[in-house]
Parts: structure tokens; C-alpha cells; sequence
DNA sequence: ATGAAAGCGCTAACAA
DNA sequence: TTGTTAGCGCTTTCAT
């Protein structure tokens, strides 16, 4: 059927040892010129291909990486992760193997056996909204790296985006333009996006010299209707700026303002937070936001266990969020 | 390291060949009672997992399924086409792996090496819409199926989503709600989306008994701008319903027909066609649409991969798009 | 009912 | 410079 190393060798008229020599270009194999030609001929003469599994078996390390993700497949908004890992695996020779487990813990189980079955290098696990995780048992004993999620110990080394930075710059925007009542309509939900984002956008107001107004912080559900609940309130406080939780609630805020006959931005200037591109480059005008870095996510998840990375200061790595300037403020 | 077959064959003190056929429930291997149980107590003491390469490599077939995708991963929008190959092909004992190539034909041949060296038992070449596409030559001789794709020739296995059919649902469902004069905003980019929808629509027409009016066919760029600029003459067509490409144009009528304070569904029903989740869902009101089958695409694919369907009558396998009825008729 | 042994395709000492 | 050979972990006849 397929042709193998011995075909070949036996093709150019010497052995697997020395065609496996020329295939891999070993480093201190000195190998005639004639032979080496030979070799070569007869692997595009037969279409030789090296069978990676068989490597593989007989080096004892494979170039697998494995990825579980919760429902990162399923959301759209989280799909990066899985590019980002599978570019950056791919970068180094690596190849991911993706298992969407739908936080079915027995589908994760299954998973991660599989992978382990397929001597992966280690795995990586992640969710599709950045949270604390309880870490699958069995997970403890193989080489792995969180994605968008940490452990509640922080005993394993995480990947993480840097939502207070975030936060910090997406007001920073705003006061950029010059406001100085900028709300923030947060989320009701309580998670590290929550907090962070919101000690972002206090130390932002702070290093202005501005003082935290209550009154200007909100809670809402983080979703459209939220924003658009949000919005009398909004208007009642006499913001001139509003930071919403997401992008979602930004959209909502939209609706609500529209509704009422104000304009974007000159009588509020809104800057949402996630960057989901269908909502955030489509809405009129276009929003300015922060871009969660999924793709990046998933990459530095792969250098981190590849031990590419210089090992983070702490176990969790922080990736920052990119700020996109749009027309909304 | 890791502990193999022969450490449990010891443990259990019988013959690796025995533990072979325990782990592998081989049909018609007697096994003796006692000799089962005790090599399955070795297996969880020792906490030993099978090596997958090493089985491939001795069964000499894989467990391994290729995808290639043009942009998939990067574009939200279909990357369910890969979460739908990847749980279809889990179903079935196999592993998916993926690769995306941007396009660019170098990084496609590197996939297709590197997933033909790692022994997949075929390859699924998907891109992110349904188009005409040149089969790249490596996969000539590799038992492939085109995804969301087809060959000019139809040479090729494929699997597509049936756009007629969409388009005539889409038609129906407006003929249902008592629309009689009905416009198409059809995009101005030659696809099959383009050609088969307005075969759709007019089918449906025409067995409602209505005449087609070209006054009624528009054609627009396939976005929120296209549909925005489109609505001076929608309007003037007397047409009370509007059947829409893509939710993108949807959106952009929604925003043409809300600035002159029209209704909806009142005053112009809409139709969709794509169900951008972030959009459809979240417009307001809601967004009727016609979903394209995108995780089924990816499923399917695999399937007919895996001999599992029974072959299309033609090359082209048509996976049809269901009606996603909301609130906009 | 169980075991011995020959591979699967490749790598890596070690010889020659 | 090149070849021999012994595995890698597992499956699978073929014996026993």
C-alpha cells in the first residue's frame, strides 16, 4: 500500500538508516552526496512520506497537543482560543487535538483519556468566559495549562486576559475624549470580569483626579435588555460617557438612546467591552470596545506549555485587552 | 515512564497478548474468568492507558480525520462547521484534525503533509461559504469530501447546503403570513447563495400562483450598507414584505426603516437568511431567518467520509436550511 | 484458555 | 560514510 522507509531504501540501494538520516537531515550524519541524491530521488520517484505515528512511537515524545474547551466551539465570540492554539501548535510542529465537551464532565473525561491515549505533550484546558474552574481529577497528574480560566489555588499555571488593564484603558478612552462623568454599567453576575473591570475603571478615574461616584456605577444584566433597562438611569445621572460591562449592553444602550432621539456620541459616548465583531462593527455608529484576546489566549496557553514563555510572575499569566477605536466616542 | 502493556502482562502475570485481548473485549478470545479479572486489576492499579500511536501503527489504520478549512476558524460564523465534523467524528471513534490555512496555498500543502503523514483516514476540505472551488492537487489522491465546497466537475464528493430550498422556505414563510407582494434584496456578487435563493424564491412564487415581478428582485452589496441603501426603492416597490440575502442586509433595513419610522413587522415584514446568531437574535424586533446548516455541513461531512450515509444520488449532497421564525413577520 | 513471536514504520546506538 | 540491529507499544496469527 503505502510506501515505506524500506521501499525507499531499498529503491536508492541503501539502508533505512541511512534514508532516515537524509528525511530528517540529521545534524552529524554526513551522508555522500550520492547517496543523499539517491535517497532523494527515490522518495519523489515512490511519493515517500514519513509516517509521523510510527516517529512518534519510536522517539517516545509525540507532537500532540491536546485542547478541552467547555463550549468554546459552540460560541462564536470564543472560537479564537482554538485558532490561537492550533497557529501557535502549529507553529512549533505541534498538532492540537480539539474535544468540545459542552462542560459535560463526563464527555471531558473521555477527552482527556483519549488525549492522554494519544500521548499528548499536555493539555490544555479552557473555558469560554474567563472564570474559576475546578480542575478535572484527571488533569492533576499531566502536564496542563488553563486557558481563560483558573484554578481557585492558582495550582496551575493559567492564561488569563488582564481585565482590570481593561478596564482601565477603556476609561481611560473616554476620559481621553474628555468626559468627566463617565458611568459604568456593570454586570450583576459576580466573576472576575466584574471585578476587575470595575477596580479598572476606578484606578483610571483615580489617576485623573477624579473622585468614584456611586451614583455613576451601575449593575445590570449583561445583555442587551440590561442595557437597555440601564438606560433612564443613565440619562438621570448625567453621565456624559458610559463604560458598559459588554459589548451587548452597549448595544442595548444604543437602542435606549435611540429611542429617546439622542445621538452617539455627542450626547453619550459609549465604550463597550469583548469586541464581538458582528455586534461591535456593526452598529451605527460603529462602537469602540476592548477586545478580549481570545486568539492570544490560546497561543500563550500553547508557549506556556510548551515552556516557551517566560514562566509568568505569578501562576497566572495576564494577557492584555487591545482597546479598538471605532466611532462611538 | 508510562506503564505499557508488558508491566501490566507482569503484574498480572500472564502474556501481553492476553491483556491485548482483555482491554480490547476481542470477540471470540476465551479468556478465563480468573486471568480477566486479574489483569483488570493490574490495569487500574498501575493506571495504565493504552497507546493509541502504537496501536495504529500495529493495526495499520488510524483513528485519525483531516480538516482543512479556508478561514473557518477565523470567521465565528462557521466555525460550527468544524465543531459539527469534530463531535461526528468523536461519535465514531475518530479524532479530528484541523488545520487553517487562510487561504494561502503553501499552508494548505504543509496541512494536507502534515495530515496525510500522521495517517488520516481521509480529508474533509471545507471553506467558510458555499463556493466553487479548484481541488488542490495533493488531495487528488486522498480520499477527501468537499465541505460547504464543490468541485467544478463535481469530481469530488460534496456536501452543500441546499439554497434553493432555503430560499423557497424563506419565500413561503413570508406567503404564509399573507404577504403577496414580496421583494427579494438578492446580493450583487455571483455565488451559488445568489443564484439558488432567487431560484427558491421564485419557485415559491410561482406555486403560491404569483407572477414574478423583476420590480421586486433588488440587488444590493450583501451587507448592513447594502440593505440600508436599499430601502428608498424597497419601499417604493409597494412591496409589504422583504425577503433579505443575509441578516446583515436585514440589519441594514431594519435601520433604513426605523429612521423613517416604520414598523416592523407592521408597516414591511423581514426575512433573513443565515442566522447570524448575534445579529438575528438580538435585533429588535427579533430577525425571522433561514439558518444555514453549518454544524450539519461538518457533520455530514465526516459521515459521508466514513461511508456511514448513503451515498448522494449526485456528487452533491444537499443539507437543507431550516426556518428560524422570531418576530420580524 | 493462554503464550510466543513476528511484525507495523521508524529511530538510534553501535559496528563496520 | 553507511549498515545492522534492537527496540517503541501493540496486534495477531499460530502454537500449545
Amino acid at each position: 500500500m503505502t510506501t515505506t522507509m524500506r521501499d525507499v531504501a531499498k529503491a536508492a540501494g541503501v539502508s533505512v538508516a541511512t534514508v532516515s538520516h537524509v528525511v530528517n537531515d540529521k545534524p552529524g550524519a554526513r551522508i555522500g552526496e550520492d547517496a543523499r541524491r539517491r535517497v532523494q530521488e527515490a522518495i519523489i520517484a515512490l511519493g515517500y512520506r514519513p509516517n509521523a505515528l510510527a516517529k512518534t512511537l519510536s522517539e517516545g515524545s509525540s507532537r500532540f497537543i491536546g485542547l478541552v474547551a467547555d463550549a468554546i466551539a459552540t460560541t462564536p465570540f470564543a472560537g479564537q482560543i482554538i485558532h490561537g492554539a492550533q497557529d501557535e501548535a502549529w507553529r512549533h510542529g505541534f498538532v492540537l487535538l480539539v474535544a468540545n465537551t459542552e462542560g459535560n464532565a463526563a464527555a471531558e473525561n473521555d477527552a482527556i483519556a483519549m488525549m492522554l491515549e494519544h500521548q499528548v505533550r499536555g493539555i490544555l484546558y479552557s473555558t469560554w468566559y474567563h472564570r474559576e474552574i475546578e480542575v478535572p481529577p484527571p488533569l492533576q497528574h499531566t502536564e496542563t495549562v488553563l486557558v481563560n480560566c483558573f484554578a481557585g489555588d492558582d495550582s496551575f499555571p493559567a492564561v488569563v486576559p488582564d481585565e482590570e488593564q481593561g478596564g482601565r484603558t477603556a476609561t481611560e478612552e473616554l476620559l481621553a475624549v474628555g468626559h468627566r462623568r463617565i458611568a459604568f454599567l456593570n454586570t450583576t453576575t459576580s466573576s472576575p470580569a466584574r471585578d476587575r473591570r470595575l477596580a479598572g475603571y476606578r484606578s483610571a478615574l483615580e489617576e485623573a483626579g477624579i473622585a468614584f461616584d456611586p451614583a455613576l456605577a451601575f449593575e445590570t444584566a449583561p445583555d442587551q435588555e440590561g442595557g437597555y433597562a440601564a438606560v433612564d438611569g443613565l440619562l438621570a445621572s448625567g453621565a456624559t460617557g458610559v463604560f458598559c460591562h459588554n459589548d451587548r449592553v452597549a448595544m442595548g444602550v444604543y437602542d435606549g438612546l435611540r429611542e429617546r432621539g439622542l445621538r452617539i456620541p455627542d450626547d453619550m459616548a459609549v465604550m463597550g467591552f469583548d469586541n464581538q465583531d458582528v455586534i461591535a462593527a456593526h452598529l451605527r455608529p460603529p462602537l469602540s470596545t476592548v477586545a478580549l484576546p481570545h486568539y492570544e489566549l490560546g497561543a500563550a496557553g500553547v508557549r506556556t506549555l510548551l515552556g516557551l514563555d517566560a514562566p509568568a510572575a505569578g501562576a497566572r499569566q495576564l494577557v492584555s485587552c487591545p482597546t479598538v477605536l471605532r466611532e462611538s466616542l
